[in-house]
DNA sequence: GTCTATATCATGATAGAC
DNA sequence: GTCTATCATGATATAGAC
């Protein structure tokens, strides 16, 4: 029991920090506010681990690590599948935003409140956080683009990265502005009570992404003389 | 020229504020760093704004107040143009997202620095902060609505108003990133020069967003007994 | 491993001379 | 309007008893 203890101690300053962060940033909350909402002593943060920095880092690493090799692994499973064929545009986005959605159910990964603080910490990248953030994305990464490469050999790669990019933007902002969205917009939805729109999000999100990942091409207004 | 001094106090202020805020965020910038950077006394900030919550809103008014309006006008231009047929919907993208865009090249209303500032702080917004988004928004993001839900009117009201949430998110992200990209994903995509590289985020992003706000409507899987 | 006490420093804000 | 000096507070981190 003693050392179960210890986890315990851990897990907690983690919860609370994983929570207050995503609330306050990671500039706006202070030790204190973390060690207090887990019941903590002050000095357990630096004893478990070392600073505050290294602190938010294990916040990252804790759900991301998880995450990504799930991701991983359904790709895996569905290159396995395919039998050498390229995979369907919809599976490659479905593996990658719908690993990450359905953590926003599953309280023991985080739930909404690390999708939240990722959400909001991926545009607020500061040195140390971009550290775990590629360190943690780095693999993930370069497999689904390469996945997706073979699945749209028409598309121009720039335009692919691209994409890729405005998908990750899109599932951000849904993700870290769940709430904010009637805050900043008084547009109330038609009323949807808060799980329906959870249930929904995904579907919604997916239809957009692929929406906009098979757009036609655009057509820059820069073409060299010779139309080449 | 003594009264020019005033207007050049504030100004670089804010201008400081701004650029270090887009780099730090609010929690982690200091007055110190700021009136350090403007190059004035440390006592400034407080005279002129009266608190660093106060020129952080006054930042954002200075430039969001510019843009909406130019916003609005454009609409109002469009729609009298229109003759009371509903416009088209690349016509209500390319005036909201290509207002903003457009602030990219123009060093005078804020340039690159407070479009990043605008992406990051979307998805951190803190009470104080919210207000002045609600209020600088809630004109122009009702007109856009309002356009939108007249040139799709097939598609349900509450279907738009996530794509146009899905939209900005999208936009703030791009905008946020254009440097973090590359920071992320080590996708170097193929050699294009800065100019270029924000020359082609329009028409990109622009194919991207159409796409999105055009594709087949999602299917949901719970639906009710009788099929209705 | 936990806790108290404290060192050290940075913060936002203001009073008051000029 | 600008400046110096300073207040009061809160920050991260650590030394050392238990």
């Amino acid at each position: 029991m003693a050392e179960a203890r210890i986890v315990d101690t851990r897990e907690r300053i983690l919860d609370a920090g994983e929570r207050l962060f995503m609330v306050h940033g990671y500039d706006g909350t202070s030790m204190r506010q973390i060690t207090s909402e887990a019941a903590v002593n002050l000095a357990a943060v630096n004893y478990h681990f070392g600073s505050k920095e290294s602190l938010m880092q294990e916040v990252f690493r804790r759900r991301l690590g998880w995450l990504n090799s799930e991701r991983i692994s359904l790709l895996n499973k569905l290159e396995a599948e395919s039998e050498g064929k390229p995979l369907k545009p919809s599976q490659i986005v479905d593996a990658f935003f719908g690993t990450l959605l359905g953590i926003a159910a599953d309280e023991s990964r985080g739930g909404m409140t690390f999708l939240r603080l990722l959400g909001r910490t991926l545009t607020e990248p500061s040195e140390f956080i971009r550290a775990v953030l590629m360190d943690e994305y780095a693999e993930v990464l370069e497999r689904y683009k390469q996945a997706l490469f073979r699945a749209l050999p028409d598309v121009p790669k720039a335009e692919i990265v691209w994409r890729f990019h405005f998908m990750l933007g899109a599932t951000s902002y849904a993700i870290a502005g769940t709430d904010a969205l009637r805050v900043i917009t008084d547009w109330q939805i038609e009323a949807e009570d808060s799980t329906d729109r959870l249930d929904r999000l995904l579907p919604r999100l997916m239809s957009f992404l692929l929406g906009g990942l098979r757009a036609p091409l655009p057509q820059f207004e820069s073409v060299t003389v010779d139309g080449k």
